[in-house]
DNA sequence: TCTATGGTATTGCAAACGTAATCCAAAGAG
DNA sequence: CTCTTTGGATTACGTTTGCAATACCATAGA
């Protein structure tokens, strides 16, 4: 049943932080438990300690890796220019993302108790975050991707918290116009920032 | 030291759902326990259930009166118009608003967990933040408010984004950038909202 | 064969939600 | 004015769950 083999433990860890990351997005950082979390991975409760400090470390930890994921997924997906741009907001604001919240964006699933996380966990988040938003500005403007940064970042927080709403929301008419209000929002504040 | 005046328990009852609003915005939902939100309320673990049936009742309670609230005092406060829009825009997307969690949205406190709420607190979710949302879009059509609709909710949604990322970050400088960029993008949306 | 490693199983302890027994002050009836 | 009722709170408890730690075991590889 069990082998040892060399990489073994790294595989592990990765499982781990895999299956916490899901879970995190699917039932909020304070919603899971350690336990319920290594059954999931298929491990047992005091394993866990072999590869975390603490819950908060695998947090920060599991945070880190989904922004990472989220950033690789993105760049590799989106055509370049404009048109990937458009394609991402679409593909964010749309109802199967919507849907899918273990596998979706994990700003629009964590991001308000990740507000409420320690600073060393807001740090990694920063971090993670950065590099996501680098990936869109060097879209938004391939020459000055400086200057796109805050633009970038702006986008992303309005695409999550719209996304949040969405999900909120009871009335499912009412959450996919809101879905499409936000995509014209977005590519408007795109051409407008082209303009200038 | 006790006193049974006529209308003590609905005083009492009121008092639990404000500080329930404050505690779950400050510690999230599943972050605020029924015996230290009551201790915060001047009372103990035990009383808590002759007012409310179970803590998800209080949760669905407190986040309708949040609502209420909020929808009360922008009601309220805002000069009528595009100036009051505005005023609502800067005020949100402010540092002040960043700092006092407890005395702040609860969309940006709690969005994401509300997602995550059962459907009866969604429904009271929902029904509350429409009524604000209600308010909001008295101001940007008074002729047709109902066409305005989806536009104030993703005008919400935005703001409220934009909120928990700026909250989310460790830098404050691009914090406050990040503020300032959602004021531009809020107030630009509201523009081109007026032109058409 | 022996040892380091990466697990399982078990345990301690605190906190959470919820229930039940009890207590106490006020109000009302006689 | 006294005695009973009653409403609202306290205290204590049971159960579950969560985080954390530890004792022990099986395998791989030297």
């Amino acid at each position: 049943m069990v082998r040892y083999g060399k990489e073994h433990k790294s595989e592990t860890r990765r499982r781990i932080i895999e299956t916490a990351g899901r879970r995190f997005k699917q039932d909020g950082i304070d919603g899971s438990g350690v336990s319920t979390l290594m059954k999931d991975a298929g491990l047992t409760n005091g394993a866990f300690y072999a590869h975390f400090a603490s819950k908060d470390d695998l947090v920060t930890t599991a945070i880190a890796d989904q922004l990472k994921v989220q950033a690789e997924s993105v760049v590799a997906l989106a055509e370049p220019g404009r048109a990937g741009l458009e394609q991402i907001v679409r593909g964010y604001l749309s109802p199967q993302h919507r849907e899918r919240l273990g596998d979706g964006c994990p700003n629009a699933a964590l991001l308000d108790e990740i507000g409420r996380c320690t600073e060393t966990t807001r740090q990694a988040y920063t971090d993670g975050v950065l590099i996501l938003v680098e990936g869109i500005a060097a879209r938004m403007a391939p020459e000055a991707p400086s200057s796109a940064r805050v633009k970038a970042l702006s986008l992303l927080g309005m695409m999550a918290g719209t996304l949040q709403l969405s999900r909120a929301l009871t009335d499912s008419r009412l959450a996919d116009e809101l879905l499409d209000q936000g995509v014209d929002n977005a590519l408007a504040l795109l051409d407008a920032w082209q303009r200038d």
